[in-house]
DNA sequence: CACCAGTGCTCGG
DNA sequence: CCGAGCACTGGTG
């Protein structure tokens, strides 16, 4: 059976089972594409997979096709019936971002922290939170959209609209 | 050393 | 109450 999986630079075919591959090869798994999703996300999405494990999630990119595991999680989560993931990752990033992901992921599903929450928990400053979270290469997986600043929103990579829509869909209204 | 997805403070509307 | 300016912060390349 062949899939359509992507490399970063060439878009021509490679193809690699989902889950399951045995190469190095850096695979890029895309998503998105009109009606995949829930047609009112802010932007599509994809989803980039190495050696069976999901390594980047990237919301507003706008390429297709996502291994059914992780598109079948994404959708639930999109209409408000998921509130964690089980398809397996591979968290990527300096010791002290894994710190701060960490702990990110410990923030229930609809709730939201301050970066100075999150920083005090770790006896670090807001703003090393801040530019932590700005490399989140898993987002929705590490649910940074719900790290706020105390006054307003904060910053989101992909935009702030897909914050207020991520933390709006958690809240139940939409 | 110069960035930053922050915060608290101080002014002036 | 709001916004702009400013100092301070701590991890990172």
């Amino acid at each position: 059976m062949r899939d359509r999986f992507f490399h970063r630079s060439d878009r021509s075919q490679i193809y690699t089972p989902f889950m399951e591959s045995s190469s190095n090869e850096p695979v890029i798994i895309l998503s998105g594409g009109g009606d995949f999703f829930m047609k009112d996300l802010p932007g599509n999405i994809s989803v980039r997979v190495e050696n069976g494990k999901v390594v980047e999630i990237k919301l507003g990119s706008d390429e297709s096709n996502c291994p059914p595991k992780v598109k079948k999680e994404l959708e639930e989560y999109f209409s408000g019936k998921r509130k964690e993931f089980s398809f397996p990752v591979e968290i990527r990033g300096t010791s002290f971002q894994k710190k701060v992901w960490e702990e990110v992921r410990k923030i229930p599903y609809g709730e939201t922290r301050t970066y100075r929450e999150i920083a005090e928990k770790l006896n670090t400053s807001p703003r090393a939170v801040g530019q932590a979270l700005a490399k989140n290469p898993l987002p929705l997986y590490i649910p940074c959209h719900r790290v706020v600043s105390k006054r307003g929103l904060g910053g989101f990579s992909a935009g702030l609209e897909w914050k207020r829509f991520l933390i709006d869909l958690e809240r139940g209204s939409r």
